[in-house]
DNA sequence: GTGACGGTATACAGGTCGGTATACCGCGGA
DNA sequence: TCCGCGGTATACCGACCTGTATACCGTCAC
C-alpha cells in the first residue's frame, strides 16, 4: 500500500512538479483519500522523499566486463530518456524545488549520486584505468549533461553525444598496452 | 522600475523557487505594493519570463581566438558557480517547474539555449574544426553536465573537468596540422 | 490650479494548500 | 461474538495563493 501510494506521487510529483501537485491530487489519482495516505506517511514531505525510490532512472549493468558495464549505462540513457516522456532527471527536478538543505529527499538524493559515482570510480578501478576517481568524476559530468541536455530537446542526440565522449575519456585513462585491443 | 522589479524577483524565484514565492514576498522585498508590480506586469508568469533576463549567468567572452574563447567560457564557471550561492543553473532549475509547454519563460529559456549551442558551433566553426555541430553539441552536453553536476556538491571539481574534457573535445576535432601549436 | 499618473495602504474575492477531526463500514483474529 | 484496524466519506482549520477593488497622496505638465 505505502509502495502503490509512493508510485502514484512520483508520476504527479515528476510530471507536474512537487509544489504543483497536492496531496489531494495524489488521493484521487490513488483512487485513495487523503487520510489514508497521511496514515502512510507523517507528511507531504516524507512522501516526497519515499517518491524517489520510484522514480524511473538509467538502468546500470549488473553484470559484466568493467568497461562494458560503464559503455551500458550510458546506452542505457536512450532507452530511459525516450521512456514516459522525459522531463528532465528526477533527482535534478526534485532538487529544484527542495530549498532547504536539510529535507529528507534532499539528503537522500546526495546519497544516490554519490552511490553512482561509486559505481563509476569501482568499475574504472576494477578495469584497470590510470585515475579511477578522475575517470569517475569526468563520467559524472558527462551522466549529467546528457540528463539535463536531454531534457531540452525531444531528440536523443544528447544521449549519443555522451556515449561517445565517454567512450573517448575511458579509452584516455586505458593503459597504452590494452588500448590497441579497445572497441572504439 | 520594472526592471528593478525582475531583478528583485529573479533572486528570490532562483533562491527559493517559482511556487515557493508569491507576489507579495516580491513586493515586501522590493518595498513596493502588490499594486505597483502588477501594473508592470500582467501576470506572475510574465514576471517569471521577465526575471530570466536578470539571472546570473556564466560570461562568454566576446573578443579573442576563436578557441581561446570557447576555453574561456568554461574558465567562466568557476566564478559563476562560487559567486552568489549557486543552486543550479537557472534555466534549469525554471523549467523544472515550469509544466505548461507554452510557458512564455519556457519559450525564453529555449531560446537562450540554442543561442548559446549556436555560439559554440559559430566558434568551432570560426576555429576551422571539423564538424562544428557535433563539437558545439559535446561542448553543450559538457556544459550542461558541469553546470547540473556542481549544483550537488560545493566543490568546483564539476566545472575544473568539463574544462578539461572541454579542451579534450577541440583537441580532438583541430586539422592534424595546427594540433601541435594547441595551447595544451 | 488642476488633472493625470504612479505610487501607497488596505482589504477583499475565490481558490488551494497541508493537515486534522468526526463518523461510519467491513473484515479477520481472539 | 466482538473488538480493533484499516479503510471511506466529508467537513473543517488556518494559512497562503493570484489577482482586483477602493481610496488616498505627492509630483509634474500644462
Amino acid at each position: 500500500m505505502a509502495n502503490y501510494i509512493a508510485e502514484v506521487a512520483a508520476g504527479l510529483f515528476y510530471s507536474e512538479g512537487l509544489h504543483a501537485v497536492g496531496v489531494d491530487r495524489i488521493a484521487d489519482t490513488a483512487g485513495l483519500t487523503k487520510r489514508t495516505i497521511y496514515r502512510h506517511y507523517r507528511s507531504k514531505d516524507e512522501l516526497i522523499a519515499a517518491s524517489l525510490r520510484h522514480a524511473p532512472r538509467a538502468s546500470f549493468p549488473a553484470s559484466g566486463a568493467p568497461l562494458e558495464r560503464i559503455a551500458g549505462a550510458f546506452d542505457s540513457l536512450e532507452a530511459y530518456m525516450t521512456g514516459t516522456q522525459y522531463r528532465g532527471c528526477p533527482y535534478i527536478i526534485f532538487t529544484a524545488e527542495l530549498t532547504a538543505p536539510d529535507h529528507p529527499a534532499r539528503r537522500l538524493i546526495e546519497k544516490l549520486l554519490s552511490k553512482r559515482r561509486a559505481w563509476f570510480r569501482d568499475r574504472a578501478a576494477e578495469a584497470g584505468l590510470a585515475n579511477p576517481e578522475e575517470v569517475a568524476e569526468e563520467l559524472d559530468v558527462l551522466f549529467d549533461g546528457a540528463l539535463a541536455s536531454g531534457a531540452k530537446r525531444g531528440d536523443l542526440v544528447a544521449a549519443e553525444t555522451a556515449q561517445r565522449l565517454a567512450r573517448r575519456v575511458v579509452a584516455a585513462a586505458m593503459p597504452p598496452a590494452e588500448r590497441a585491443t579497445s572497441v572504439n
